[in-house]
RNA sequence: GGCGACAUAGCCAAGUGGCAAGGCAGAGGACUGCAAAUCCUUUAUCCCCGGUUCGAAUCCGGGUGUCGCCUCCA
Protein backbone atom coordinates (compact mmCIF):
# COMPACT_ATOMS: atom_id res chain seq x y z
CA UNK A 1 0.00 0.00 0.00
CA UNK A 2 1.19 2.88 -1.48
CA UNK A 3 0.82 6.41 0.71
CA UNK A 4 1.43 9.89 -1.20
CA UNK A 5 0.82 13.08 0.65
CA UNK A 6 -1.76 14.62 -1.55
CA UNK A 7 -1.99 18.80 -1.96
CA UNK A 8 -5.36 19.13 -2.44
CA UNK A 9 -6.52 17.50 0.76
CA UNK A 10 -3.38 18.35 2.72
CA UNK A 11 -3.05 14.22 3.68
CA UNK A 12 -1.31 11.17 3.07
CA UNK A 13 -3.56 8.90 1.09
CA UNK A 14 -3.38 5.45 -0.28
CA UNK A 15 -2.40 5.36 -4.32
CA UNK A 16 -5.53 4.13 -6.09
CA UNK A 17 -5.08 4.39 -9.49
CA UNK A 18 -7.75 4.28 -11.73
CA UNK A 19 -7.09 1.33 -13.23
CA UNK A 20 -5.70 -1.02 -11.13
CA UNK A 21 -1.80 -2.22 -12.05
CA UNK A 22 -1.55 1.16 -13.86
CA UNK A 23 -0.35 4.41 -13.30
CA UNK A 24 -0.60 7.55 -15.04
CA UNK A 25 1.91 10.29 -13.75
CA UNK A 26 2.29 13.53 -15.89
CA UNK A 27 4.84 16.06 -14.20
CA UNK A 28 5.30 19.49 -15.60
CA UNK A 29 8.50 19.62 -17.68
CA UNK A 30 11.13 22.79 -18.21
CA UNK A 31 10.00 25.98 -20.45
CA UNK A 32 12.88 25.32 -23.17
CA UNK A 33 14.16 28.32 -23.09
CA UNK A 34 17.47 27.81 -20.93
CA UNK A 35 19.81 25.29 -19.10
CA UNK A 36 17.66 23.82 -16.30
CA UNK A 37 19.21 24.98 -12.31
CA UNK A 38 19.79 22.13 -9.33
CA UNK A 39 15.93 23.52 -8.11
CA UNK A 40 14.58 22.10 -11.74
CA UNK A 41 16.68 19.31 -10.82
CA UNK A 42 15.55 18.47 -7.69
CA UNK A 43 12.14 17.85 -9.66
CA UNK A 44 12.97 16.06 -11.90
CA UNK A 45 15.24 13.34 -10.00
CA UNK A 46 12.05 13.16 -7.14
CA UNK A 47 9.54 12.49 -10.38
CA UNK A 48 12.46 10.15 -11.91
CA UNK A 49 12.75 8.01 -8.05
CA UNK A 50 9.03 7.99 -8.27
CA UNK A 51 7.97 6.38 -11.58
CA UNK A 52 10.94 4.18 -10.95
CA UNK A 53 9.45 3.12 -7.10
CA UNK A 54 6.35 2.51 -8.34
CA UNK A 55 7.97 0.33 -11.23
CA UNK A 56 9.48 -1.62 -8.73
CA UNK A 57 6.52 -2.39 -6.62
CA UNK A 58 5.06 -4.02 -10.05
CA UNK A 59 2.85 -0.82 -11.11
CA UNK A 60 2.79 -0.32 -15.02
CA UNK A 61 4.12 3.08 -15.11
CA UNK A 62 3.40 5.64 -18.01
CA UNK A 63 5.40 8.58 -17.10
CA UNK A 64 4.83 12.15 -19.01
CA UNK A 65 6.77 15.11 -18.70
CA UNK A 66 6.13 17.82 -21.10
CA UNK A 67 8.51 20.52 -23.07
CA UNK A 68 6.44 24.30 -22.77
CA UNK A 69 8.03 25.39 -26.61
CA UNK A 70 6.44 28.04 -26.90
CA UNK A 71 5.72 31.56 -24.44
CA UNK A 72 6.70 34.85 -24.09
CA UNK A 73 10.43 33.54 -22.34
CA UNK A 74 11.03 31.56 -26.07
CA UNK A 75 9.98 33.92 -27.68
CA UNK A 76 12.02 36.65 -26.35
CA UNK A 77 15.39 34.25 -26.19
CA UNK A 78 14.88 33.88 -29.76
CA UNK A 79 15.02 37.18 -30.65
CA UNK A 80 17.79 37.67 -28.50
CA UNK A 81 19.78 34.84 -30.25
CA UNK A 82 18.32 36.06 -33.42
CA UNK A 83 17.04 32.19 -34.16
CA UNK A 84 13.54 31.13 -34.43
CA UNK A 85 11.74 29.66 -31.32
CA UNK A 86 12.06 26.30 -32.70
CA UNK A 87 15.71 26.24 -32.55
CA UNK A 88 15.46 27.71 -29.38
CA UNK A 89 13.59 24.70 -28.41
CA UNK A 90 16.09 22.44 -30.49
CA UNK A 91 18.87 23.32 -28.38
CA UNK A 92 17.80 23.52 -25.04
CA UNK A 93 15.59 20.12 -25.17
CA UNK A 94 18.98 18.75 -26.28
CA UNK A 95 21.16 20.17 -23.26
CA UNK A 96 17.96 18.78 -20.89
CA UNK A 97 18.50 15.36 -22.21
CA UNK A 98 22.01 15.23 -21.33
CA UNK A 99 21.91 17.15 -18.34
CA UNK A 100 19.50 14.29 -17.04
CA UNK A 101 21.36 11.51 -18.06
CA UNK A 102 24.12 13.06 -16.25
CA UNK A 103 21.53 13.14 -13.13
CA UNK A 104 20.70 9.30 -13.93
CA UNK A 105 17.35 10.26 -15.21
CA UNK A 106 15.64 8.17 -17.37
CA UNK A 107 13.62 9.69 -20.16
CA UNK A 108 9.93 9.73 -19.40
CA UNK A 109 7.36 7.35 -21.85
CA UNK A 110 6.60 10.51 -23.30
CA UNK A 111 8.21 13.85 -23.84
CA UNK A 112 5.16 15.66 -25.42
CA UNK A 113 5.77 19.49 -27.11
CA UNK A 114 3.27 22.13 -26.93
CA UNK A 115 3.81 23.48 -30.87
CA UNK A 116 3.08 19.65 -31.54
CA UNK A 117 -0.51 19.37 -29.68
CA UNK A 118 -1.79 22.47 -31.14
CA UNK A 119 -5.43 20.51 -32.15
CA UNK A 120 -5.61 19.06 -28.56
CA UNK A 121 -4.95 22.41 -27.12
CA UNK A 122 -7.60 24.16 -29.79
CA UNK A 123 -10.03 21.44 -29.00
CA UNK A 124 -10.08 21.83 -25.24
CA UNK A 125 -10.59 25.65 -25.43
CA UNK A 126 -13.58 24.78 -27.30
CA UNK A 127 -14.85 22.58 -25.05
CA UNK A 128 -14.46 25.27 -22.31
CA UNK A 129 -16.56 27.79 -24.49
CA UNK A 130 -18.91 25.34 -24.72
CA UNK A 131 -19.61 24.74 -21.34
CA UNK A 132 -19.76 28.92 -20.70
CA UNK A 133 -16.52 28.96 -18.69
CA UNK A 134 -14.03 30.63 -21.89
CA UNK A 135 -15.28 33.81 -23.60
CA UNK A 136 -13.41 35.08 -26.71
CA UNK A 137 -12.37 38.98 -26.63
CA UNK A 138 -11.07 40.42 -29.76
CA UNK A 139 -8.90 37.37 -30.40
CA UNK A 140 -8.07 36.24 -27.08
CA UNK A 141 -10.19 33.86 -25.18
CA UNK A 142 -9.69 34.03 -21.34
CA UNK A 143 -11.11 31.51 -18.54
CA UNK A 144 -14.29 32.47 -16.76
CA UNK A 145 -13.20 31.99 -12.71
CA UNK A 146 -16.03 33.17 -11.41
CA UNK A 147 -18.15 30.17 -13.24
CA UNK A 148 -16.08 27.90 -11.88
CA UNK A 149 -17.02 27.22 -8.52
CA UNK A 150 -13.81 25.55 -7.63
CA UNK A 151 -11.17 27.77 -7.96
CA UNK A 152 -8.98 27.96 -5.34
CA UNK A 153 -9.37 24.73 -4.21
CA UNK A 154 -6.11 23.38 -4.56
CA UNK A 155 -4.38 26.54 -3.11
CA UNK A 156 -7.13 26.81 -0.49
CA UNK A 157 -7.84 30.65 -1.36
CA UNK A 158 -11.07 31.63 -1.89
CA UNK A 159 -11.53 34.52 -5.79
CA UNK A 160 -11.79 37.42 -3.09
CA UNK A 161 -7.89 36.63 -1.18
CA UNK A 162 -6.60 35.50 -4.77
CA UNK A 163 -7.62 39.14 -5.80
CA UNK A 164 -6.74 41.07 -2.31
CA UNK A 165 -3.32 39.70 -2.83
CA UNK A 166 -2.91 40.05 -6.16
CA UNK A 167 -0.42 42.64 -8.03
CA UNK A 168 -1.76 41.83 -11.33
CA UNK A 169 -2.85 44.70 -13.89
CA UNK A 170 -6.04 44.96 -14.18
CA UNK A 171 -6.73 43.83 -17.54
CA UNK A 172 -10.55 45.54 -18.22
CA UNK A 173 -11.07 42.98 -21.28
CA UNK A 174 -11.95 40.23 -18.77
CA UNK A 175 -14.97 39.58 -16.62
CA UNK A 176 -13.06 39.48 -13.33
CA UNK A 177 -9.54 40.17 -12.66
CA UNK A 178 -8.01 36.83 -12.05
CA UNK A 179 -9.09 35.84 -15.33
CA UNK A 180 -6.21 33.52 -17.53
CA UNK A 181 -5.49 33.99 -20.97
CA UNK A 182 -6.37 30.22 -23.02
CA UNK A 183 -5.63 31.70 -26.19
CA UNK A 184 -3.61 34.89 -26.83
CA UNK A 185 -4.28 36.85 -29.70
CA UNK A 186 -1.34 36.51 -32.46
CA UNK A 187 1.34 39.24 -32.53
CA UNK A 188 3.62 41.10 -35.20
CA UNK A 189 6.65 38.23 -35.93
CA UNK A 190 5.81 35.66 -33.14
CA UNK A 191 4.54 32.53 -34.06
CA UNK A 192 1.24 31.34 -34.21
CA UNK A 193 -1.77 28.89 -35.50
CA UNK A 194 -4.84 28.77 -36.89
CA UNK A 195 -8.06 28.45 -34.31
CA UNK A 196 -11.71 29.47 -34.36
CA UNK A 197 -10.73 32.60 -33.00
CA UNK A 198 -8.02 33.47 -34.99
CA UNK A 199 -4.33 33.61 -35.33
CA UNK A 200 -2.66 33.03 -32.01
CA UNK A 201 -1.07 30.91 -29.68
CA UNK A 202 -2.35 28.54 -26.46
CA UNK A 203 -1.38 30.61 -23.44
CA UNK A 204 0.76 28.60 -20.68
CA UNK A 205 -1.99 26.55 -18.77
CA UNK A 206 -3.68 25.05 -21.62
CA UNK A 207 -0.89 22.94 -22.55
CA UNK A 208 -0.83 20.84 -19.55
CA UNK A 209 -4.34 20.04 -19.43
CA UNK A 210 -4.59 19.50 -23.33
CA UNK A 211 -1.95 16.84 -23.26
CA UNK A 212 -1.67 15.33 -19.97
CA UNK A 213 -5.24 14.34 -20.58
CA UNK A 214 -4.56 13.21 -24.36
CA UNK A 215 -1.93 11.20 -23.22
CA UNK A 216 -3.15 9.78 -19.91
CA UNK A 217 -6.88 10.21 -19.46
CA UNK A 218 -9.43 12.35 -18.48
CA UNK A 219 -8.51 11.40 -14.92
CA UNK A 220 -4.94 11.58 -14.26
CA UNK A 221 -3.64 9.36 -11.29
CA UNK A 222 -0.46 11.36 -10.29
CA UNK A 223 0.09 15.18 -11.33
CA UNK A 224 2.56 17.19 -9.73
CA UNK A 225 5.98 19.68 -10.27
CA UNK A 226 7.30 21.93 -7.89
CA UNK A 227 5.56 23.69 -5.26
CA UNK A 228 5.49 27.10 -7.10
CA UNK A 229 3.35 25.67 -9.51
CA UNK A 230 0.31 25.49 -6.49
CA UNK A 231 -1.11 28.66 -7.84
CA UNK A 232 -1.51 29.62 -10.14
CA UNK A 233 -0.68 26.60 -12.53
CA UNK A 234 -2.34 23.77 -11.54
CA UNK A 235 -5.13 25.35 -10.04
CA UNK A 236 -5.83 26.74 -13.38
CA UNK A 237 -5.23 23.26 -14.71
CA UNK A 238 -7.51 22.33 -12.20
CA UNK A 239 -9.79 24.42 -13.80
CA UNK A 240 -9.68 24.16 -17.55
CA UNK A 241 -9.07 20.10 -17.32
CA UNK A 242 -12.26 20.20 -15.04
CA UNK A 243 -14.58 22.49 -16.69
CA UNK A 244 -14.04 20.57 -20.18
CA UNK A 245 -14.58 17.23 -18.51
CA UNK A 246 -16.54 17.21 -15.49
CA UNK A 247 -14.66 14.91 -14.11
CA UNK A 248 -11.97 14.73 -11.23
CA UNK A 249 -8.54 15.87 -13.25
CA UNK A 250 -5.72 14.01 -11.04
CA UNK A 251 -6.16 11.78 -7.75
CA UNK A 252 -3.24 12.95 -6.46
CA UNK A 253 -0.89 15.95 -6.20
CA UNK A 254 2.41 15.53 -5.11
CA UNK A 255 4.62 18.97 -5.09
CA UNK A 256 8.34 18.83 -4.49
CA UNK A 257 9.68 21.41 -2.11
CA UNK A 258 12.11 24.27 -2.98
CA UNK A 259 16.05 24.00 -3.18
CA UNK A 260 18.03 27.57 -1.99
CA UNK A 261 21.28 28.37 -2.98
CA UNK A 262 23.58 29.42 0.50
CA UNK A 263 20.02 30.11 1.95
CA UNK A 264 18.64 32.40 -0.69
CA UNK A 265 15.94 31.47 -3.46
CA UNK A 266 17.18 30.84 -7.16
CA UNK A 267 16.26 34.21 -9.24
CA UNK A 268 17.74 35.17 -12.63
CA UNK A 269 17.27 38.60 -10.98
CA UNK A 270 19.52 37.45 -8.32
CA UNK A 271 22.01 36.22 -10.28
CA UNK A 272 22.52 32.99 -8.22
CA UNK A 273 20.94 30.27 -10.39
CA UNK A 274 23.17 27.03 -10.92
CA UNK A 275 22.68 25.34 -13.79
CA UNK A 276 23.25 21.72 -14.02
CA UNK A 277 25.44 22.87 -17.19
CA UNK A 278 27.46 24.61 -14.47
CA UNK A 279 27.34 22.20 -12.04
CA UNK A 280 28.86 19.48 -14.14
CA UNK A 281 32.04 21.31 -14.77
CA UNK A 282 32.89 21.23 -10.88
CA UNK A 283 30.97 18.51 -9.57
CA UNK A 284 29.82 14.38 -9.85
CA UNK A 285 26.12 15.29 -10.86
CA UNK A 286 25.30 12.18 -8.87
CA UNK A 287 26.27 13.75 -5.91
CA UNK A 288 23.33 16.25 -6.49
CA UNK A 289 20.91 13.13 -7.09
CA UNK A 290 22.11 11.53 -4.08
CA UNK A 291 22.07 15.08 -1.80
CA UNK A 292 18.71 15.50 -3.05
CA UNK A 293 17.23 11.90 -2.08
CA UNK A 294 19.23 12.11 1.56
CA UNK A 295 15.87 14.81 2.50
CA UNK A 296 12.36 14.47 2.39
CA UNK A 297 10.89 15.39 -0.84
CA UNK A 298 8.75 17.96 0.76
CA UNK A 299 11.18 19.63 2.94
CA UNK A 300 13.17 22.58 2.15
CA UNK A 301 16.49 21.94 1.41
CA UNK A 302 19.69 24.18 0.78
CA UNK A 303 22.21 23.77 -1.46
CA UNK A 304 25.90 24.42 -1.03
CA UNK A 305 29.06 23.11 -1.92
CA UNK A 306 29.75 21.72 1.36
CA UNK A 307 26.73 20.70 1.77
CA UNK A 308 27.32 18.25 -1.68
CA UNK A 309 30.38 17.18 -0.47
CA UNK A 310 29.20 15.71 2.28
CA UNK A 311 26.47 14.17 0.20
CA UNK A 312 29.59 12.42 -2.47
CA UNK A 313 31.15 11.06 0.65
CA UNK A 314 28.10 9.15 1.71
CA UNK A 315 27.19 7.98 -1.95
CA UNK A 316 30.98 7.29 -1.91
CA UNK A 317 30.52 4.69 1.23
CA UNK A 318 27.57 3.06 -0.44
CA UNK A 319 29.69 2.87 -3.91
CA UNK A 320 32.69 0.81 -1.43
CA UNK A 321 30.50 -1.72 -0.28
CA UNK A 322 29.57 -2.54 -3.18
CA UNK A 323 32.69 -2.74 -4.97
CA UNK A 324 34.05 -4.80 -2.06
CA UNK A 325 30.89 -7.16 -2.55
CA UNK A 326 31.54 -7.45 -6.20
CA UNK A 327 36.11 -7.82 -5.39
CA UNK A 328 35.10 -10.41 -2.52
CA UNK A 329 32.71 -12.59 -4.60
CA UNK A 330 35.09 -13.42 -7.39
CA UNK A 331 37.24 -14.97 -4.44
CA UNK A 332 35.02 -17.22 -2.16
CA UNK A 333 32.99 -20.66 -2.73
CA UNK A 334 29.20 -21.54 -1.43
CA UNK A 335 29.07 -23.30 1.26
CA UNK A 336 26.25 -23.99 4.19
CA UNK A 337 25.82 -20.18 6.19
CA UNK A 338 26.91 -20.33 9.88
CA UNK A 339 24.50 -18.93 12.36
CA UNK A 340 26.45 -15.22 12.11
CA UNK A 341 25.70 -15.68 8.51
CA UNK A 342 22.23 -17.08 8.57
CA UNK A 343 21.64 -13.62 10.72
CA UNK A 344 23.12 -11.35 8.38
CA UNK A 345 20.45 -12.64 5.66
CA UNK A 346 17.93 -12.23 8.31
CA UNK A 347 18.67 -8.40 8.11
CA UNK A 348 19.06 -8.56 4.59
CA UNK A 349 15.44 -9.47 4.44
CA UNK A 350 14.58 -7.20 7.26
CA UNK A 351 16.23 -4.43 5.42
CA UNK A 352 14.59 -5.36 2.16
CA UNK A 353 10.76 -4.82 4.45
CA UNK A 354 11.70 -1.62 6.08
CA UNK A 355 12.91 0.30 2.77
CA UNK A 356 9.63 -0.96 1.26
CA UNK A 357 7.38 0.14 4.12
CA UNK A 358 9.50 3.74 4.65
CA UNK A 359 9.03 4.43 0.76
CA UNK A 360 5.55 3.18 0.57
CA UNK A 361 5.18 5.75 2.93
CA UNK A 362 5.08 9.24 1.22
CA UNK A 363 8.62 8.21 -0.50
CA UNK A 364 10.63 8.57 2.22
CA UNK A 365 14.46 8.69 0.02
CA UNK A 366 16.70 9.68 3.19
CA UNK A 367 15.23 6.71 5.52
CA UNK A 368 15.14 4.41 2.94
CA UNK A 369 19.18 5.54 2.50
CA UNK A 370 19.54 5.26 6.19
CA UNK A 371 18.82 1.50 5.93
CA UNK A 372 21.07 1.10 2.68
CA UNK A 373 24.05 2.19 5.23
CA UNK A 374 22.49 0.07 8.46
CA UNK A 375 23.14 -3.04 5.81
CA UNK A 376 26.16 -1.52 4.70
CA UNK A 377 27.79 -1.11 7.98
CA UNK A 378 26.87 -5.22 8.77
CA UNK A 379 28.32 -6.24 5.32
CA UNK A 380 31.41 -4.68 5.88
CA UNK A 381 31.81 -6.24 9.40
CA UNK A 382 31.02 -9.88 7.70
CA UNK A 383 33.78 -8.87 4.81
CA UNK A 384 36.27 -7.79 7.20
CA UNK A 385 36.13 -11.30 9.66
CA UNK A 386 38.79 -14.15 9.81
CA UNK A 387 36.53 -16.80 9.29
CA UNK A 388 35.85 -16.05 5.63
CA UNK A 389 32.93 -15.27 3.27
CA UNK A 390 30.40 -17.60 1.38
CA UNK A 391 28.94 -17.02 -2.19
CA UNK A 392 26.04 -17.83 -1.10
CA UNK A 393 25.57 -14.45 1.41
CA UNK A 394 27.51 -12.08 -0.63
CA UNK A 395 25.70 -12.94 -3.68
CA UNK A 396 22.06 -12.07 -2.19
CA UNK A 397 23.49 -8.66 -0.72
CA UNK A 398 24.54 -7.82 -3.71
CA UNK A 399 21.42 -8.01 -5.77
CA UNK A 400 19.56 -6.50 -3.22
CA UNK A 401 21.85 -3.27 -3.82
CA UNK A 402 21.40 -3.70 -7.72
CA UNK A 403 17.71 -3.65 -7.40
CA UNK A 404 18.02 -0.88 -5.06
CA UNK A 405 20.37 0.95 -7.64
CA UNK A 406 16.94 0.28 -10.21
CA UNK A 407 15.24 3.08 -8.04
CA UNK A 408 17.46 5.37 -6.82
CA UNK A 409 20.23 5.15 -9.61
CA UNK A 410 23.79 6.46 -7.99
CA UNK A 411 25.97 3.43 -8.30
CA UNK A 412 29.27 3.81 -9.94
CA UNK A 413 30.06 0.92 -12.92
CA UNK A 414 33.69 2.10 -13.65
CA UNK A 415 35.52 0.76 -16.37
CA UNK A 416 39.62 1.05 -16.98
CA UNK A 417 41.29 3.06 -19.46
CA UNK A 418 44.18 1.24 -19.00
CA UNK A 419 45.05 -2.29 -20.16
CA UNK A 420 44.56 -4.88 -17.73
CA UNK A 421 47.61 -7.11 -18.89
CA UNK A 422 49.76 -3.71 -18.37
CA UNK A 423 48.51 -3.55 -15.03
CA UNK A 424 48.65 -6.58 -13.15
CA UNK A 425 52.25 -6.72 -14.62
CA UNK A 426 52.77 -3.55 -12.75
CA UNK A 427 51.23 -5.01 -9.39
CA UNK A 428 53.05 -7.87 -9.74
CA UNK A 429 56.29 -5.85 -9.53
CA UNK A 430 55.30 -3.79 -6.40
CA UNK A 431 54.57 -6.98 -4.95
CA UNK A 432 58.17 -8.00 -5.65
CA UNK A 433 59.41 -4.51 -4.53
CA UNK A 434 57.21 -5.27 -1.23
CA UNK A 435 58.54 -8.76 -0.70
CA UNK A 436 62.00 -7.25 -0.70
CA UNK A 437 60.64 -3.95 1.50
CA UNK A 438 61.96 -1.69 -1.23
CA UNK A 439 59.19 0.35 -0.25
CA UNK A 440 59.96 3.68 -2.12
CA UNK A 441 59.78 1.72 -5.34
CA UNK A 442 56.66 0.03 -4.12
CA UNK A 443 54.77 3.52 -3.53
CA UNK A 444 56.11 5.27 -6.57
CA UNK A 445 53.99 2.41 -8.89
CA UNK A 446 51.37 2.94 -6.49
CA UNK A 447 51.41 6.95 -6.55
CA UNK A 448 51.91 6.72 -10.55
CA UNK A 449 48.49 4.33 -11.30
CA UNK A 450 46.72 6.68 -8.73
CA UNK A 451 47.68 9.57 -11.14
CA UNK A 452 45.69 7.68 -13.68
CA UNK A 453 43.14 6.81 -11.55
CA UNK A 454 43.67 3.85 -10.61
CA UNK A 455 43.51 3.30 -6.75
CA UNK A 456 45.47 -0.07 -5.54
CA UNK A 457 44.61 -1.11 -2.02
CA UNK A 458 46.62 -4.37 -0.01
CA UNK A 459 43.99 -6.26 1.81
CA UNK A 460 44.60 -9.79 3.76
CA UNK A 461 42.92 -11.26 0.53
CA UNK A 462 45.70 -9.74 -2.16
CA UNK A 463 46.38 -6.79 -3.36
CA UNK A 464 42.57 -5.23 -5.17
CA UNK A 465 42.49 -2.16 -7.67
CA UNK A 466 39.73 0.10 -8.45
CA UNK A 467 39.13 2.67 -10.88
CA UNK A 468 37.85 6.69 -9.93
CA UNK A 469 37.09 7.94 -13.77
CA UNK A 470 37.76 11.86 -13.93
CA UNK A 471 33.81 13.17 -13.42
CA UNK A 472 33.50 10.63 -10.85
CA UNK A 473 35.77 11.89 -8.04
CA UNK A 474 33.20 13.83 -6.26
CA UNK A 475 33.47 17.34 -6.02
CA UNK A 476 36.98 18.78 -7.41
C1' G B 1 -3.69 41.82 4.44
C1' G B 2 -4.72 36.34 3.12
C1' C B 3 -2.57 31.26 2.77
C1' G B 4 1.40 28.06 4.07
C1' A B 5 6.18 25.78 5.43
C1' C B 6 10.28 25.08 8.51
C1' A B 7 13.21 25.21 13.58
C1' U B 8 16.31 17.95 16.07
C1' A B 9 24.36 17.02 17.73
C1' G B 10 29.93 20.99 14.98
C1' C B 11 27.32 20.25 9.84
C1' C B 12 23.37 17.59 6.84
C1' A B 13 19.01 14.90 8.10
C1' A B 14 14.95 10.96 9.56
C1' G B 15 11.53 10.33 13.29
C1' U B 16 4.64 13.09 14.28
C1' G B 17 2.60 9.91 21.62
C1' G B 18 6.41 5.05 24.60
C1' C B 19 14.68 4.29 25.89
C1' A B 20 16.36 10.45 19.85
C1' A B 21 17.59 6.61 12.71
C1' G B 22 21.42 7.41 9.25
C1' G B 23 25.37 10.25 6.88
C1' C B 24 29.53 13.93 7.05
C1' A B 25 33.21 16.06 10.18
C1' G B 26 36.12 15.64 15.06
C1' A B 27 38.56 12.68 19.11
C1' G B 28 40.51 7.91 20.80
C1' G B 29 41.56 2.77 19.52
C1' A B 30 42.13 -1.87 16.14
C1' C B 31 44.17 -3.44 11.39
C1' U B 32 48.43 -1.84 7.87
C1' G B 33 55.61 -1.38 6.00
C1' C B 34 53.07 3.22 4.80
C1' A B 35 48.48 4.01 2.48
C1' A B 36 43.50 2.80 1.11
C1' A B 37 39.25 0.42 2.79
C1' U B 38 36.93 -1.31 7.13
C1' C B 39 35.57 -2.08 12.26
C1' C B 40 35.09 -0.54 17.62
C1' U B 41 34.42 3.54 21.25
C1' U B 42 32.79 8.65 21.77
C1' U B 43 29.42 13.50 20.97
C1' A B 44 21.62 15.98 21.70
C1' U B 45 18.36 20.19 28.27
C1' C B 46 14.78 17.84 20.06
C1' C B 47 13.99 27.15 19.42
C1' C B 48 11.25 29.36 24.05
C1' C B 49 6.87 29.50 27.52
C1' G B 50 2.44 27.27 29.06
C1' G B 51 -1.23 23.11 28.63
C1' U B 52 -3.24 17.90 27.64
C1' U B 53 -1.26 12.90 29.00
C1' C B 54 1.04 7.65 33.23
C1' G B 55 4.28 9.31 29.26
C1' A B 56 5.40 14.84 24.34
C1' A B 57 10.73 16.17 19.61
C1' U B 58 5.82 14.35 18.31
C1' C B 59 -0.82 16.70 20.28
C1' C B 60 -3.08 21.83 21.81
C1' G B 61 -2.39 27.29 22.93
C1' G B 62 0.93 31.43 22.93
C1' G B 63 5.70 33.42 21.61
C1' U B 64 10.49 33.98 18.83
C1' G B 65 13.18 33.21 14.45
C1' U B 66 13.92 31.76 9.18
C1' C B 67 11.55 31.26 4.60
C1' G B 68 7.88 30.65 0.71
C1' C B 69 3.22 31.58 -2.14
C1' C B 70 -0.77 35.20 -3.43
C1' U B 71 3.05 38.16 -10.28
C1' C B 72 6.86 34.61 -14.56
C1' C B 73 8.87 30.79 -11.51
C1' A B 74 10.60 23.87 -10.24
Amino acid sequence: MIKLYNTITGRKETLKPVTDGKVGIYACGPTVYDYFHIGNARVFIFFDVLRRYLNYRGYNVTFVQNYTDIDDKMIKRAREMGISVKEVADIFIKAYEEDTAALGILPADHHPRATEHIPQIIGLIQRLIDNNLAYDVEGDVFFDVAAFPDYGILSQQNLEELVSGARVEIDHRKRHPMDFALWKKEKEGEPSWESPWGRGRPGWHIECSAMSMYYLGETLDIHGGGQDLIFPHHENEIAQSQGATGKPFARHWVHVGYLNLEHEKMSKSLGNVLTIRELRKIADPLALRFFILSAHYRNPINFSREYLEQAAKGMERLNTVIYNLKDRLGRVDTGSPDDRENALLDLLQSCREKLIAVMDDDLNTAEALAVLFELAKATNTYLNRPEGQKKNVLEPILNFYNDMDTIFGFMKNESSAILEKELEELIARREEYRRQKEWASADAIRDRLKEQGIILEDTPQGVRWKVIADEKKGTK
